[in-house]
Parts: C-alpha cells; sequence; structure tokens
DNA sequence: GAGCATTTGTGCGTATGTATG
DNA sequence: ACATACATACGCACAAATGCT
C-alpha cells in the first residue's frame, strides 16, 4: 500500500482548553451527520486517522470510544470500525402499512413490484391461508425502499379465486394497499406475525443491497379483512442491518 | 468415503396398488419422526438413499418432495437434504415469561445463571432504562433451555440502586421472575420489544450450541412493574433455528 | 489447515497540564 | 508554594480476531 502524505488535520487547536480527543471526536461526528461517511460503510483505519489528525493512536481511540458509546459507530476486532447504519424501526401491530411506517420515520418510501405468478404454496403460507400445502396459489414479488435504498422484498400470497384481477391491478400499482382496495378489499388489519432469521440467497442479498454474510429477518404474516377473512399471507425478508421490528403492548 | 454395502429395503411393494414413493415417503417419516433423523441433522445423500431403497433417483425424489412440501424436511442444493427443526412459538405480549410458553407447548423449560455482575450499559438498554449511556447497571446473564437444549441468551440489566439484592436472589435462583418477586415486583409487564438479527459470536454459538454460520434473533426489550417503573431491561439472543417470535393482534 | 498481513484490543511506562486543598 | 489527584497525550510492544492465500 502506498504511504499518503498527508498534511496534519488543520483546526485542531492543542493546549486550547478542549482536549484533543474531543475535537477529534466533534470533527468525526459532524462528518458522519454530513453524510462524508455513508451509513454502514467502513471508515479508515486507525492508523490512517491518528495520522491524519497528527496524534497518537491512543488518543484517536479514545474519540473513537466515546463515539462507540454514542452510538454513533461500532467496532469490530481484526475488521475496522463501521459507521452505525440508521436502523428504521418497523412496529408490527394490527395497522401495519409499509408506506405510513416509512413515512412517520420522514423517510421516503418507495416500491416496485418484481414478479407476479402462480406458485405451490410452501407449508407455512397454506396453512396461514387455510389451503393445503401445494395448492397452486397468486403471488407478487415486491422489493420496498426507503430513501431509495432496499428494506425489505415481500412475496405476497392471495387466496385463490377471491382476487382475480389482483396482479392486473398490481402490474399498475405497486401498492399491496391500493391493489387490494381495487379488489374491494376497503381496509384490513394484521392479524398474526411469525418472526425467525436466516441467510439470505444470493438472489436475496443482490436484491436487498447487503452482504451474504449477513442475515435477514424473515416474517411470515397474515392479514383480514374486517369480516376475519384472509385476503394476504405475506412472506417477508427485511435487510438485518436496516431494520428492526418493535412490538409494543 | 467408504461404499456401504446395505441390502435393498425390504417390506416396499412393487404394484401392490401403493406407489413406491408414498410407500418411501411414509418410511422416511416415519423415522424422522421416531427420531433416527435427528432435528437439523443432515440425511444421506440422494444417491444413498435411491440405493438403499433399490429404486431410481427420481423416484426418491418424488418422496422427497412430498416430505418437503409438508414441511418435514428442506433440501439445499450442492449440500443435501436436512431434517426440519423443531421450532417454537415464542409469543411476544404483554405476558412474556419463558417459563409458561415453553410448557404451553409441552416442553420443560429450564434456566442457569452463567454470569453476574456490573457493566457500562450500552446505547440501546440505557435508553430503554432512561439512564445515560455508559452508566454502569448489574446484570445477569442467563441460558435458558427447552427440553435440555438451549433455546435463548438473555442479558439482563436491572436499574442501579432500586433493586440491590437483585443479585444474590438469582444467584439461588435462576428465574427472573421469582428472583423479581423476592425483590418486592410481584407482577411485571413487557413494554416493547425491539427484533433485529445478526451473527453470533463464538461465545454464543458455543453456548446456544448452534454453528457459527447461522443468525441469531436479538431481542431488546423493556420490562415495567404495574406502576409503569422499569424493571428490567433485557437483550435476548434466541437460537433462529429454534425459535420463531410470533405476534398476535 | 497452516501461514501471513491487516486491524483492533490491551497493557505498561512516561510526561505534562489542571484543578483542589 | 507545595502536594496530591486526575485527565490528557505519547511511545512501544504484544495479544487477538479477521481475511486471504
Amino acid at each position: 500500500m502506498v504511504e499518503d502524505f498527508v498534511t496534519p488535520e488543520p483546526g485542531l487547536q492543542r493546549g486550547a482548553g478542549l482536549a484533543l480527543w474531543r475535537q477529534i471526536a466533534a470533527t468525526l461526528e459532524g462528518e458522519i451527520r454530513a453524510g462524508r461517511h455513508a451509513p454502514g460503510a467502513r471508515l479508515p483505519t486507525e492508523a490512517a486517522l491518528s495520522a491524519r489528525f497528527g496524534v497518537n493512536r491512543h488518543t484517536l481511540r479514545r474519540a473513537m470510544e466515546e463515539l462507540e458509546l454514542r452510538g454513533l459507530l461500532r467496532t469490530e476486532q481484526g475488521r475496522g470500525s463501521f459507521v452505525a447504519e440508521d436502523v428504521l424501526d418497523y412496529p408490527l401491530g394490527p395497522r401495519t402499512r409499509f408506506s405510513e411506517i416509512i413515512r412517520a420515520q420522514n423517510r421516503e418510501p418507495a416500491g416496485r413490484i418484481l414478479r407476479v405468478g402462480e406458485v405451490a404454496a410452501e407449508p407455512r403460507v397454506a396453512e396461514l391461508l387455510g389451503l393445503r400445502p401445494g395448492r397452486r396459489v397468486a403471488f407478487a414479488d415486491r422489493l420496498s425502499l426507503a430513501d431509495g435504498r432496499p428494506f425489505a422484498l415481500g412475496r405476497h400470497h392471495f387466496p385463490p379465486g377471491r382476487f382475480p384481477r389482483i396482479l392486473e391491478h398490481l402490474r399498475e400499482e405497486p401498492s399491496i394497499t391500493r391493489a387490494l382496495a381495487l379488489s374491494g378489499v376497503p381496509d384490513y388489519r394484521r392479524r398474526i406475525t411469525r418472526i425467525t432469521a436466516r441467510m439470505p440467497s444470493p438472489e436475496e442479498a443482490a436484491m436487498l443491497e447487503q452482504s451474504r454474510a449477513r442475515p435477514i429477518l424473515l416474517c411470515e404474516a397474515l392479514n383480514e379483512d374486517l369480516e376475519g377473512r384472509p385476503v394476504e399471507a405475506v412472506v417477508t425478508r427485511y435487510a438485518a442491518g436496516r431494520a428492526q421490528l418493535v412490538v409494543e403492548s
């Protein structure tokens, strides 16, 4: 590796009443908040940063310790330091609607239908919809984004026969809620959500723009209309680094 | 690998009104249910099984497909077939008590306190307890088991000062509920649970008797007494293959 | 799996500045 | 003016974890 010759950081004042490590912490915090280090990105090594600021590595580490304590970054022995990702809360309740949840946290929701078709229902999906396993059901794959970043990948299964035109509606309209409305379901509620975790397939990792070495949260959920009839069983895969499911009671 | 010389499976009847693949599926199902293939264990290869039953691999695959559809096993291209693990449901609600939940599914709950002590509160824990990050709090690490198999690993943090003898109580009594009762909290309720997933540390994987390549579910939760004061912030790590968190609404 | 380079974690010694009594 | 205690800063060395070959 080529050694960079850097001029010592300007603006650092030695012996000016404010400890060096505090000035460094403030500088790094500003850079992170300004987006000069992207969420999840790796920071330069301690050696590089201490060279940049013209201080001993201990001094730099004191600043990093402060930022880690305050949750702005996370260090991993042997790997490096990483800017904390901005984790979005995803509350699970009777009224679980992607767009509303994302907007409530001042992010811009978006969605895209990737594929529609028909598949044999997996055992879990069949159980949720009250069908025998292997029964063929219509499905739609949808990618949800928050501020343009992939957030979740959902496969929505619809009870056979009940919504013959749902896939057409979804083709024009990437919102499940609105497609259901067009199919005569003005409102629905979340009945049950089952949560587990596993590693992503290569395709899932690619779609979620996530490392294959990081897990995904897997949710199986059932939505019902107001009469209690199932309208949709959805299997959603969340990027574990970007979503935190929240249950309040 | 040494080739085993096996006698062709007896008991399989050709042309007897019941398709060979159905007989094979029934045989394998019986073996799995009888515990001859442990949950999570890898089955013999399709080649080995088709040799054992004296059938073509296509016939065997038809039987496997049936079992996979019914959720008894799962096949992974290039890796093999695996007996589905028996996943325990873990409902999250106001009254979330480990022992009751496990017993409700006809398993035998158990627990062990691994360590007690004092640590600087992580940012998330501090926020739940309403403390500043880094404040030192008493904690207890507890391993929970179901039918003798590790199920979850929890670190329980207690608000400073309020329960001076809680760690002593826990040393004699591996139940958090009972230790809190001894400290004057007859009842409590779950206020909030935040769920995410990550890879386990070597220690976590060892404690949970789980492969390091499989993720864990990470729950941060707050329990309050009946007056709404926090009594415990707990960070629980569940073996993702053995636990499925359930939210009903 | 062994070996190696990279990176963070930890410990010890030393020196200086600053606040307190 | 002096002693003490604490925070800050630097230098060196090695341990431990990770990733790659």
